[in-house]
DNA sequence: CGCATTTGACCAGCGC
DNA sequence: GCGCTGGTCAAATGCG
């Protein structure tokens, strides 16, 4: 495929998605503010606590963040310096960052739907152009043949404008797309990627009811690199949870210790938007009781998981 | 057979 | 207003 040749340069895959999980903006602003160079002056908006954001609980007591080392994913400035960073440390190759969690491969347990490396696909955008253009024709004239006009058609109800849920990610060096994080999805898309030859998935809760949404790309500059984007907020338990409760936590998570093994490495964006890499297990102890965390979902498991590790 | 994935089209938002 | 892009839908297909 010769779309890489084609690909504009820049630094770094950089995705509004990310940065705005990251800000804590929304998407389409700090796009904006992207496409600005991260101009950390128009980026002025406050973010959410990381429990708030994972948790939605207002009543955040901030002990998370500053046991992150930070105010959340990334402080509102860090969407210039910090999203700056994320570049350089990808670019770089870089282990450690902005709370990546750096494994050199997903132990997906058992369900894992493995995709290794997902092939540098024709996607891109001349897919959806040209050819999208000659298959739209084509479905046309199948609805014709069908009878079924679009202006016949008796449309959908225009879905109202729809609240962004708040979004944040993971960023994973990992072989396989798919993360298995204790949860069952159900794979409602793919779209080309701009400027990256890997195609982005969307994924949905298979759980009735239950509104999360994660998006997973790659890098295109390190195929390694997996971005997993979350949406929402599950309204149940993870199923994974569920199990390693009725095990006693004989095993907790198996395959998130498994692929937290390596949580030394794990990297955290401070304030200032350096990399603290030790933020981790000596504070999180401490202050990631169980206690404070009721049901949230992912990230409970991964840090309960993480906790029940450091903590034997 | 039921569920998950694939895939092309549609739709809305945004920038120009 | 137009084109591009991200996000979603839903029919077709695959798989256990």
């Amino acid at each position: 495929m010769s779309g890489d040749q084609e690909r504009e340069h820049h630094p770094f895959p950089y995705h509004e998605e990310l940065s705005a999980v990251f800000s804590g903006k929304p998407a389409g602003s700090v796009a904006e503010a992207g496409q600005r160079g991260f101009d950390p002056q128009a980026v002025s908006t406050p973010f959410e606590s990381f429990t708030e954001l994972l948790c939605g609980t207002p009543t955040d007591d901030g002990s998370l963040a500053r046991a992150f080392g930070f105010s959340c994913l990334a402080p509102a400035d860090a969407v210039g310096s910090g999203g700056a960073a994320l570049r350089e440390l990808m670019a770089d190759g870089n282990d450690n960052f902005s709370c990546s969690l750096t494994s050199t491969s997903w132990c997906g347990g058992g369900t894992t739907p493995v995709t290794p490396n997902s092939s540098a696909s024709s996607s891109s955008t001349e897919a959806a152009g040209e050819e999208g253009g000659a298959r739209r024709k084509k479905d046309q004239l199948k609805r014709e043949e069908d009878g079924d006009d679009m202006s016949n058609k008796v449309k959908k109800p225009k879905k109202e404008r729809r609240q962004r849920e708040p979004r944040f990610a993971f960023v994973t060096r990992s072989e396989v797309d798919h993360l298995d994080d204790g949860y069952r999805w159900r794979k409602y898309g793919q779209k080309a990627v701009k400027n990256s030859p890997y195609p982005r998935s969307y994924y949905r809760c298979t759980t009735p009811k239950c509104p999360v949404k994660k998006r997973v790309e790659r890098s295109y500059e390190d195929p390694t690199i997996v971005v997993t984007t979350y949406e929402g907020k599950h309204t149940h338990q993870s199923p994974h949870t569920v199990r390693a409760n009725t095990h006693q936590l004989a095993h907790p998570l198996p395959m998130m210790s498994t692929s937290f093994s390596q949580l030394p490495q794990l990297g955290c964006t401070t304030q200032q938007g350096n990399i603290n890499p030790n933020a981790f297990p000596s504070n999180l102890s401490s202050a990631l009781q169980p206690s404070r965390f009721p049901d949230c979902g992912l990230l409970q498991d991964i840090l309960s998981s993480f906790l029940h590790g450091s903590q034997p």
